[in-house]
DNA sequence: ACTCGCGCTGCAAACGTTTTCGAAAGTTGC
DNA sequence: GCAACTTTCGAAAACGTTTGCAGCGCGAGT
């Protein structure tokens, strides 16, 4: 069917290996022959077939992106980073929605590694039970987590300091001179979250004049944003500003209490987290953490295309990315 | 290195075509020896090296998806409906961005092609010129296009009814007794959206009382649907209603006008097109013609895989997704 | 002149499967 | 009890590359 290595042998008159050669740009192989090799192999419209490449070299060119849902703006721009890095580096990348499903991620990481993928670039699924990790480390394959930071993992990491984030928040709510602030997160012992409501929190109360907070858990979405700040008009009334753990939550919040009758930011101050393209597009722009989720990607495919360049085992590399406020429209101050 | 077909073989005392066999599930194995077979494939931990079978078998179980950017909202939601099929077909989904580069996504396909990919699902660069059309064609792999009607291609294509819902929204702002009406709408000859304005103006002008819009191009984002609003202000101040050819750009709209002072729905109904999810989040909620992102995608792939399975040159297949108009609060009835 | 080394090339073995073909054994039909 | 099937399985040939090894010709060093 299609054109082999074989025909552009025969057609010039050497042997496979001496195409092989010439194709890919190894030494040893005179310059006459080569460029014979290759004017044959152009008119012919050649192209290498890269599984049987694979088979024999035992790369794939390939890396595997798994992601909750990849409908999530926030994994879309990673993905946008990666693919583009991976592109660069002449790799496919593979896209996977895991649903934070545990079973289907590891069902993925048993096809990917079927299939012989160069790496996985993997969001955290809550946590890895301890049999899951022994698993994917079994795979031989190399494995960098999305959103953990180090830990004890033996897997290399990429994350935002969301730590550094959450205390970014609080002090520029400070700042402005609020002092009743409340901050609805996502669900408890969610990694990311939990990591910024304790920058969050401790930056509060280690303020000159201690704040302490209120504290809600919800979903991490539209609707969980919506849910949680009706429940917080219903129990603390008095509240002057907001910190939701996402944006997407923080669209909710502000919705509820636009519908409560009440003014965003005259009446109560709302914030954000991730700065996803919507929140300078909504009503009003959002003030927000931004975290450089197409940077993050980008990087994670280098350290992928790093370790599996390498020898068997390389160390695992760790990353923490800087985050930054950006100020909009949704916070102001708060007089007196 | 990796436990392979032989291992197995050996260890079972059997040959690896008779483990191939079993493990495959064909016939012509004895039950007990298939179960023997399994049982030490089982303990050994053996997984099937899926690039070799490929080598053999032809096919990769894998197909690609090339859009333009998988960072906008309606290519995501594409993206998910594709990645499910796939995935429950058993196959993986490469993702590319092509940034609507004609060059890059040649060059996307072409490495695509050299991977062996079963089919190749195909946001819609601009127009294909001849040459890339033939090349496309010579690729001899399954390719649906993607929002792109039938036309005179010899690819399948797959597509939301743009024209039906122009009418659409015509009908309704014509029922809410809009008679100066604006279409703010991508760059000419964008398949898509001339289709989408083709719809709205010849129904509002077949109307009981003809309506001529006034009808302005620009960018398809949100800048561009700011820009578009700001200009149609200075131009034609006394309309009525704007219906934008995509939600991002009836975003911009939205915010244009509320810079601009305006009130919506109360001085000027808005409305867009796709039904993103952030269109129920802005404030307004966003009247807009929904179109079934998620199973387009997921149609997309069934048709690949069925066009894949085939024989070398099943005949292309083209369909065609209703549309149906999502009423929420852009938009107002205009009193006298 | 002989050898050594080097640049170029061909030969053939891998890589891990699937699949065709045929042999051996077992089963049926008469 | 023999021919004709059928079932089960092994041998080996693919699939399209890369790559280690060996051969060969040739210039140089001794």
């Amino acid at each position: 069917m299609a054109v082999t290595i074989k025909d552009v042998a025969r057609e010039s008159g050497v042997n496979v290996s001496t195409v092989s050669r010439a194709l890919n740009g190894e030494y040893g192989v005179h310059a006459d022959t080569r460029e014979h090799v290759v004017a044959i192999a152009q008119r012919l419209g050649y192209r290498p077939n890269r599984v049987a490449r694979g088979l024999v070299t035992g790369r794939s060119h390939t890396l595997a992106l798994v992601v909750s849902d990849i409908r999530n703006p926030f994994f879309a721009e990673v993905a946008r980073g990666a693919e583009d890095a991976a592109c660069r580096a002449g790799y496919d990348l593979i896209l996977c929605n895991s649903d934070l499903d545990p079973e289907k991620q590891m069902r993925y990481a048993q096809s990917l590694m079927e299939k012989r993928v160069d790496g996985i670039l993997m969001n955290s699924v809550s946590a890895l039970s301890r049999k899951q990790q022994e698993q994917l480390t079994a795979l031989g394959v190399p494995i960098v987590l999305l959103n953990r930071t180090a830990a004890r993992s033996a897997f290399s990491t990429i994350c935002a300091d969301n730590e550094a984030g959450g205390a970014l928040a609080a002090a520029y709510l400070l700042k402005l001179g609020h002092r009743k602030i409340a901050h609805l997160t996502g669900p408890r012992h969610h990694g990311n979250m939990t990591e910024r409501a304790k920058g969050f929190v401790n930056a509060l109360e280690a303020a000159h004049k201690p704040v302490h907070p209120v504290v809600l858990h919800g979903k991490n979405n539209f609707q969980g944003g919506v849910e949680l700040a009706q429940k917080l008009l219903a129990q603390h009334p008095g509240i002057t500003a907001v910190f939701a753990a996402s944006d997407m939550m923080a669209f909710g919040v502000i919705r509820a209490l636009m519908e409560a009758g009440l003014q965003i930011p005259e009446d109560v101050s709302v914030m954000g987290f991730d700065n996803v393209e919507l929140a300078g597009i909504v009503h009003p722009p959002l003030t927000t953490i931004h975290q450089p989720k197409y940077e993050i990607g980008q990087a994670a495919v280098e350290i992928l295309l790093r370790l599996s360049g390498g020898g068997p085992h390389q160390n695992p590399e760790h990353r923490l990315f800087g985050v930054e406020l950006v100020e909009r429209q949704s916070c102001v101050e708060r007089k007196a």
